[in-house]
DNA sequence: TTTTATTGATTGAACGTTCAATTAATAAAA
DNA sequence: TTTTATTAATTGAACGTTCAATCAATAAAA
């Protein structure tokens, strides 16, 4: 027999190599063989593993996406369940470190461009637009009514994915991560504020 | 000599011809060919005009960039100097009925993409991304101490690009960007109206 | 005729996929 | 222990396809 319990590190190996390369090359100058360069390994592997090129994309962007929801779980773990500490999890989330390397922001944006004419990560892609959404306007509502619960959570999901976009095309996306963080967390803050300074209006 | 004032009249058919198939293709299933079909031309015609496919790309995007400019500076032209109104303007012309038809967010969004690895592009992006913030920023600046403009005005550019990038990304774009233009407004108003509350205060 | 515009067949490079061959780890047999 | 059989893991050359670019040939205007 050969070695067994191999197939997880190499696919893992595959996938981070496919990411790497996505990031300094970009997806139009992505190929079998760039990747199978940088895990190591053989070109032949990839479609062993992965049953071709486009596999392994999909298996890339499934892994990104789990990344961003295990962040937001252990996240959640750690707090009470104020809505504002939770708006701000899912911001943090979002903003993680993992998430803000410059490795994983311009594959996010190649996924981007490519899920508008590829069903599968088209889905994958508009599952995790969902979560977010929902994630946000599930914590908005238990202070805000319906309706203003719906467009806060829109407009922080815009803001979130604006500064994203904003700042994976920037020349310092460090720094301008780091921005986006502080003004989607100060646009919540002043959102429940306004919103409860309704609610006591309305009560007198 | 041949037919005269028919360069532009072709270059611009080239340009149409390249965005219907990026919107219906992808940038990665956009071939000379694809375009050229569309066009009803030879596929030899684009290095002609353009030096190759490359150059038909860059001009392409020039094209967006240039109606987004044009689109911005006609609604300026038509308005008095409220901050509110222009501001107004600026997120009306960058939801306007152009950019927001299905054909250009496609577009946009493999620009987008494609620019984070080809300097010609992204140099073109900056320029834009760059000219959208200080057109806020400047508006914003005439009602708010100078780093609340900063802030806000990041905070609306950010939210204008995001539910771009979620409408091109949903299944129906029409009634998201309609919506996003909408929640941009209200954000506006929102912060200017407590722009607005904080100066009273100060100065009583 | 000269110049410009346009065509479309051709070329050569690049790419993803396939698969026969090799390697190396384990199990079973001697 | 040593030998043999078995099999997953891995390689990389070969193949067929796709594509951008080229260019000789043609058409049409001046």
């Amino acid at each position: 027999m050969p070695k067994i319990g191999v197939k997880d590190t190499r696919k893992q190996q595959l996938i981070d190599a496919a990411m790497e390369s996505i990031a300094e090359l970009g997806m139009q100058n992505t190929t079998i063989v760039s990747i199978s360069k940088r895990a190591g390994l053989s070109s032949g592997i990839i479609s062993h593993y992965f049953g071709g090129k486009q596999g392994l994309i999909e298996a890339a962007l499934r892994h990104l996406l789990d990344q961003l929801g295990k962040e937001l779980r252990v996240r959640m773990a750690n707090n009470d369940g104020t809505p504002e500490q939770r708006l701000n999890c899912i911001i943090e989330s979002n903003f993680s470190e993992f998430q803000r390397s410059a490795l994983a922001a311009k594959t996010w944006l190649s996924f981007w461009a490519r899920a508008m004419h590829e069903p599968g990560l088209k889905r994958l892609q508009q599952i995790n637009n969902a979560r977010l959404y929902s994630n946000l306007r599930y914590s908005f509502a238990q202070v805000m009514a319906p309706d203003e619960a719906t467009a806060a959570a829109r407009q922080t999901a815009a803001m979130i994915d604006g500064f994203w976009l904003r700042s994976a095309l920037s020349l310092d996306p460090q720094e301008n991560f780091e921005a986006g963080e502080r003004l989607c967390k100060r646009f919540v803050q002043e959102s429940l504020a306004q919103a409860r300074a309704q609610a006591s209006k309305t009560n007198s």
